[in-house]
DNA sequence: GACGAACCTGTACTCGGTATAAAATGGGTG
DNA sequence: CACCCATTTTATACCGAGTACAGGTTCGTC
């Protein structure tokens, strides 16, 4: 939103989105474990140490961008009209961001790609499967807050659970077919119906409480 | 089952099992973190090299004991009665499971000393959520068999991470009821209570297919 | 007793990540 | 401009997990 004033954390902006983009499309020639931090370092021409400045972690030059998930999840739970339910809205949630053509439910060879890199690395995978957990807690402070429940309330932890479940197997499934296939109307419609299946147990599941 | 015949078998299980008791010794008193395997050779006697003979990573001296878990899901499905349906056959499971007070689902100082030193440490973390993925493998590929349908099949996928989802958040929030109050019980019935609730879900994103 | 395989071990290396302190850089003030 | 202070960058040195490799030991077998 606002444009960064000072020269200073323009310049810092700058060398992050130097180091970022070096280690991109080293990523995306040779693998996450092909590339060093070095040659992060290098292609970014900076020092290895001021990678580490911006990056704690090499994973998270691949993983940019985790805080636009949560923060898509939470308003779409903080926006509800009040008519829908929370696990409906995030539903429809889905059907949006495919109508939208949002990234991360796109299909396209670079979607595949990423998609491969990350399922090519341990380490990668490590982290898909933490951000999962992240977002699941996420969703359950989300579900507790709407529903005027304490923060740590059982039923949202469940429905937040069931609820990353079926989409990651959504996601997942989605890009077998994609790739099996190539159509991504194919991949498209897959997930959709996954996340509807899933939504039906959610709500079973959620019966006689506030989340359904 | 059968005793190991030779004497070389016999030294390789000897030497392992030293390594693993001074692992679980040490982890025991410092925490995952604070334990180097240098430490563990030390403690058993053995080169450093020999400690990665056996446990390729420092994570494998923690989970020992995968393999049972995935023969008990395993067993539990292919051993179903036919009269009822696999995922109802999983919950008995659990049932039973907390019935015959079976490790991993008993709670006491011990266990809660186990859950807490993974909770200190990423790394065990990490590795506890991939065996979570690799269950959730398990159980789809026993799905899809033992309704005789491909074992890649999304539906069956879609049961075992639903599946597990609800398992590890009924242990999760048995593991925190008995952390506040101390109470096996307690814990027990809200992890039954938890994974009932979550089959009923289950059940009801399965409606219309082989699986419930 | 001799041979070959399995096991144990030391050395040396790579790589991710941390600690620390020193240099460079830019903003603000007199 | 000169000065000062905070931020950023950087080099050096270090730690610990994991790998490659090669020499040495132990055991089963012929």
């Amino acid at each position: 939103m606002s444009e960064p004033i000072d020269r200073r954390t323009r310049k810092r902006l700058a060398t992050r989105q130097a180091i970022s983009n070096a280690a991109t499309r080293l990523f995306w020639e040779r693998g996450f474990e092909a590339v060093t931090v070095d040659d992060i370092a290098e292609a970014a021409d900076v020092g290895r140490m001021t990678v580490f400045n911006h990056f704690p972690r090499k994973e998270d030059m691949f993983f940019d961008r985790e805080e636009e998930g949560r923060e898509v999840l939470r308003s779409a739970l903080r926006d509800g009209d009040g008519a829908t339910t929370p696990i409906e809205a995030l539903r429809q949630l889905a059907h949006r961001l495919v109508a939208e053509r949002a990234p991360y439910v796109v299909f396209s060879p670079e979607s595949q790609n990423f998609v491969r890199t990350i399922e090519a690395s341990e380490t990668l995978k490590a982290r898909a499967r933490a951000i999962r957990d992240e977002l699941a807690e996420v969703v359950a402070s989300a579900l507790a807050e709407t529903a005027g429940r304490a923060s740590g309330d059982p039923d949202a932890r469940l429905a937040a659970a069931l609820l990353l479940a079926v989409w990651s197997t959504a996601f997942a499934e989605a890009h077998r077919i994609f790739r099996q296939t190539g159509d991504a109307e194919d991949a498209s419609s897959a997930l959709l119906g996954i996340v509807d299946q899933g939504t039906v147990g959610v709500l079973a599941a959620m019966a006689g409480t506030p989340y359904c």
